[in-house]
DNA sequence: ACCGCAATCCAAAGCGCTTTGGATAGATGT
DNA sequence: ACATCTATCCAAAGCGCTTTGGATTGCGGT
């Protein structure tokens, strides 16, 4: 069912029919409820194609997955930011594409998505330090809209973020607190923009307390429950040990939790951890008391407000970059407690 | 950049310019490679919209993302079988759309995507017994994969599923062996035909060693981390606790472990556990020595194979209908164990 | 020298929609 | 009664591409 067949139909001109249907005001109201009845029932839906021929607007929203081409591995995360922007995408009328593209290619892949004009945005995930594509982006003059920030990008871009060195200098005040003086610290890839802001406000929140920082309690990967077991265990293995761990990530946490266990260890009692927790809706924090003490700031949430501030973006392309930090929020759980009196 | 400014650019017609780009035999070999370096050079990529428009066929696939409205759960497979989706999808030069639906216009979606022409065929995820979608897309002959199957639908239809009742039926005759009388199950929801056909395979062992099913040991619902420690803490705490647990999802499987280690007990020792393992990226099961007992089968490569059989069927559109049955490998790890002699 | 054929290229139509620039007719104003 | 609006509708162009149906040229064959 085309417009053309529609409008036959009625016995219109497709110019009024389109009208009609979109809302202009040079048409009679009687006729355009004509038109609206006739097209809800013979299902007419525009051909999104050509209306996007003729209007030079796709209403696709694209993100680019990178397949790292070695570990293949998907974010977890990946998940749930989705499904909080996809909602809001809908909502406005937009769909949502993926490409994929390999680490190598992912540039070309943002401008192959804009110049064959297949979207009209892109929200860029998980940034580095330094973050190229920004730039790249930038120059193509795009709309576009950055989960997380990149520091060393001076460009104006709008982003949104969670405030990632506060709330672990607060994680790790609070297990200073508790008198934990050797804090491990279970990190993210280190050229990850969050990873290298988590590590500052775990260093500075050593530094105001007087503790020099220890390569040997600091790690970092890819957060798979696999690496948190692991890493957790050769730690654990060390003369010294930490009395508590700070870990980037729940999954991670898991396996860090594996760990302590298998060592004869309770978390709480012989080890503190606190995880940071993205509120993934598969994998929530406990339901009434937290599992793990965690710093909390809900993905989902994020995926929403990115794509709302990229349908600004879209709007008004001119208008002056907006940015948007989440505060996550330090819920206490029995993963945490005083640090032992071992001497 | 448009087709028409590189020809005239060329001195050539946008005819000549089109056939060279697209492979066709009436184009003289040096003008091909002018042409083609051409475009090369000022980075030509001929507009999808527009392409589409002109050869009826959009090179793109949807998904529907069913945003089941109060739970608002993200199935955490989602990601890795995307992702071995995209990466075929990639290769043959379609790109990947999603829409987001809530429960009750899930058909509305489907149909949307397609008489808009927005996609070329669709993936149905998560299909439910008698799974109603499938009748619709059927309807709307139209090019589509399910990833699984549906019990109660009997017309033809492509689909690539795990073979969840054998897979299960092996788990629990394993349990069996090990001298297991008291076996919990742990699926998912029941109207799920994946959690359907698992429950059949372990009813099944239970009935071929004679032995009775107990309603108290068979739970279901969504498969979170917080449901498989709830469930499998309630089930401790009866007079008489299974000794072993099947588990439909990794992710549940570590709430019950959480909750195994909580009560005191051993895994592996006092309460043995089998999980289907999805292979997620993210949360291997264990490097080396599986940590659970497990059903696995990957989740990613179901997605590749998908999206080659949903390519394949685009091609061919009349072709006789084609299934795929992958079977899952027991891999035995250190959650099981012969069955505790308590009595 | 003439015909047929292959190799190359191009003009123009068409995909389904939006939008510009009228046309038409009835209503309004003086 | 005449010019002017206003409301309503339509024809046609255009979005950027593919594809049909020729044109044109040069060559071998007789």
């Amino acid at each position: 069912m085309t417009l053309k067949e529609l409008s036959d139909m009625l016995g219109l001109s497709p110019t009024t029919v389109s009208r009609a249907l979109n809302g202009y005001p040079e048409v009679n109201e009687t006729t355009r409820a004509r038109v609206q009845a006739a097209a809800a029932k013979h299902g007419y839906r525009p051909n999104s194609r050509a209306k996007g021929l003729a209007t030079g607007k796709s209403m696709v929203i694209g993100h680019v997955i990178p397949s790292s081409s070695q570990h293949e591995m998907v974010n977890p995360i990946f998940g749930d930011f989705v499904a909080g922007a996809v909602k809001t995408y809908t909502e406005h009328g937009y769909d949502m594409m993926f490409t994929n593209a390999d680490d190598t290619s992912i540039e070309e892949a943002y401008r192959s998505l804009f110049q064959r004009g297949a979207v009209d945005g892109v929200v860029l995930q998980g940034p580095k330090v330094n973050e190229h594509r920004i730039s790249v982006l930038s120059k193509m003059s795009v709309p576009f809209i950055v989960h997380g920030r990149s520091t060393g990008v001076d460009l104006p871009y709008d982003w949104i973020d969670v405030n990632n060195k506060s709330s672990f200098l607060r994680a790790t005040q609070f297990l200073l607190d508790l008198g934990h003086r050797r804090i491990a610290l279970i990190n993210g890839l280190e050229d990850m923009d969050f990873a290298q802001r988590r590590r500052d406000g775990y260093l500075a929140a050593l530094a105001q307390a007087g503790i020099a920082p220890e390569p040997n309690l600091m790690r970092s990967a890819e957060m798979t429950e696999v690496y948190g077991h692991h890493e957790t265990r050769t730690m654990l293995a060390l003369d010294d040990p930490p009395t508590a761990i700070l870990i980037s990530s729940m999954i991670s946490a898991i396996g860090v939790r594996r760990a302590i266990d298998e060592a004869g260890l309770q978390m709480g009692r012989d080890v503190s951890v606190i995880a940071h927790d993205d509120d993934l809706s598969y994998l929530k924090n406990g339901q009434d008391v937290p599992i793990f003490t965690a710093t909390r700031s809900s993905v989902r949430k994020a995926g929403e407000i990115a794509a709302n501030m990229l349908i600004e973006r879209i709007k008004s392309p001119d208008a002056p970059t907006k940015t948007r930090l989440l505060e996550a929020e330090l819920v206490v759980g029995r993963s945490t407690g005083p640090a032992p009196n071992r001497y």
